[in-house]
DNA sequence: CGCCCGATGGCAACCGGTTGCAGGAACCTT
DNA sequence: AAGGTTCCTGCAACCGGTTGCCATCGGGCG
């Protein structure tokens, strides 16, 4: 049995209250009764119970963070900062994965939002509709989707993807395959608004498409066909399945054709040839996240993120 | 403002107790009270405040799950499964990260103490000693890790280890080179014990390495000097960082060395060459410690799980 | 020397549920 | 018809803290 707080009263013969106001508002006690208290409390190896303390505050000090698959190498490193942060605000941080269905994921948020003083929502996959439904009984932050008058923390597809067109076409390439993402995916459109709007280019789309290594396999095929010189992915393991399939038909990336990767997750990095890719800034954006719903203050805040991109070894020049 | 189970009760005109017995002994109120009770419930969408329930009853339906490192490939798959395996038994999950810091593992796991039914702690950095103090407040499951006494779930890293070799000596190594991980690491010495008692093998140890791609990469030469013709790696990381290195003195794998990783990790999966790996039950780990740690009637009870062999392209016959 | 005030700490209600106990009603038994 | 069951529901205490209110006490001030 753990020392309550009625415990620590009786050890040192002061009412509950007391003991109470030592942990939550120390000014309010005599420094000789609060070393008193505190020795007891030392004592008896007590600490508040947080829970119960939740009940009349109405902070818990939890949050909840819900990311589509955990397995996913793109999350980890936004799930590991997040809950760096919150450890550092003193939060405790309940992590769940829907397994991509947005049933799972609101039934996971219904369960949770009494437990939790805010959740952090990466990349939902439940409606507008549904969110802003549920937003009414429980704060949230949302990790790479906007939805107006919700605090959001974005990354900068666009600009990576500037960066990433710019990138190739400095290297002579001018036909550039743009293989897409799922269906109505935020990513693939800001990367196909940009790539839309720059000139000189001569673009070919490939989509909708899985996006797993399977999915960049599946597509390999098709996009030597189809006569580009390289190709902007939507996300590095779809790049990373492509380069797998291009290898099978013996086309070198990148001698042969050049491949851009986003995210920039771990396997990126140690695949052979190393993988260019616009970076997602995944640990600030976690740290944000929290700082966000915490200070909830600033209500419907939008944070904006910057992308960079990483040249490494899978762009090369355009051959002639 | 949710609903509570005050509102649920004068919307429909029974006393407390009954709304509670609804939802927590059903079979204790009249079908007739019990429907309308769940009716307006449904109505002003109440759900009961775990947390306070947890306060009369002892169990909280949470449990903390406590790593070294998210990010760390190995880890995500165990996370996804303990959380998925939690939720279909209705408990919620903390999950955090100590950043290999044994302070950090400690104090976690006091301030999650007094929130949890249970923890699960998956490759501990902690002290024996300090984890059975702990144990005094908080039912524990060890992952990997063997403490006289507690619950754990363990793989079977000898077993993949003799698969493993076997597998070289099949293919006609003889020379083989160990590289190993951090000093006094449990699988570390599972392998060497299981390598010195192999008969028939000239075996060289190197050690202690990182357990990561660098500690990999830094053993490359030493590796490549010793004349071994196979390499049997810590893990997945250091046998793609020894790939990587081997690759930068133009040795080529499996060609002119071979070599062979521990966990099955994504990366591993997606490297040229496809690493040959023994796979570490990571899925079924995570579900199994949700269950020892539910079911704890079965105190101290071990369960070792097997792991496998997965051959792919990292290895091949010895040259002569 | 009396008054006012701030500092201190006890009292008790409350947060949202749970549960042992008791009482009333309906239903059986004999 | 009396007494005993069983079923259902209300009452109230309790889980571990928090907090508004009030009483007490000592001291400073006029």
């Amino acid at each position: 049995m753990a020392a309550t707080i009625k415990d620590v009263a009786r050890a040192c013969g002061v009412h509950v209250s007391t003991v109470s106001r030592t942990f939550s508002a120390p000014h309010l006690v005599n420094p000789a009764t609060r070393s008193r208290v505190l020795a007891a409390a030392d004592d008896l190896g007590y600490r508040p119970n947080r829970a119960a303390r939740a009940l009349t505050t109405g902070r818990t000090f939890n949050m909840g963070l819900i990311v589509a698959d955990i397995a996913n190498p793109f999350f980890p490193p936004i799930i590991k900062a997040a809950q760096a942060q919150a450890r550092g605000r003193d939060y405790h941080v309940f992590v769940a994965d829907t397994d991509e269905d947005p049933r799972v994921e609101e039934e996971l948020i219904r369960t949770l939002t009494k437990q939790v003083d805010g959740v952090l929502l990466c990349s939902p996959r439940l409606s507008s509709k549904m969110i802003e439904r549920l937003a009414e009984d429980v704060p949230f932050v949302l990790i790479n989707r906007r939805i107006k008058g919700m605090p959001a923390v974005l990354m900068n597809v666009a600009q990576g993807a500037r960066l990433a067109l710019e990138h190739l076409a400095g290297l002579g390439h001018r036909r550039i395959a743009l293989v897409s993402g799922p269906l109505g995916s935020w990513t693939s459109n800001e990367m196909q608004g940009v790539a839309a709007e720059t000139p000189g280019l001569d673009l070919v789309f490939f989509g909708p498409n899985q996006p797993t290594e399977a999915g960049g396999l599946a597509v390999a095929a098709d996009v030597a066909a189809c006569g580009a010189s390289a190709v902007l992915a939507y996300n590095d393991l779809v790049a990373l399945g492509l380069i797998e399939g291009l290898a099978a038909m013996d086309i070198g990336v990148p001698d042969q054709i050049s491949v851009i990767g986003f995210d920039d997750i771990l396997p990126g990095r140690l695949n052979r040839p190393k993988l260019t890719t616009v970076a997602m800034p995944a640990v600030a954006a976690g740290r944000m996240a929290v700082d966000l719903l915490l200070q909830s203050g600033g209500e419907g805040a939008t944070v904006t993120l910057d992308t960079a991109l990483i040249v490494r070894e899978s762009t090369g020049r355009a051959q002639r």
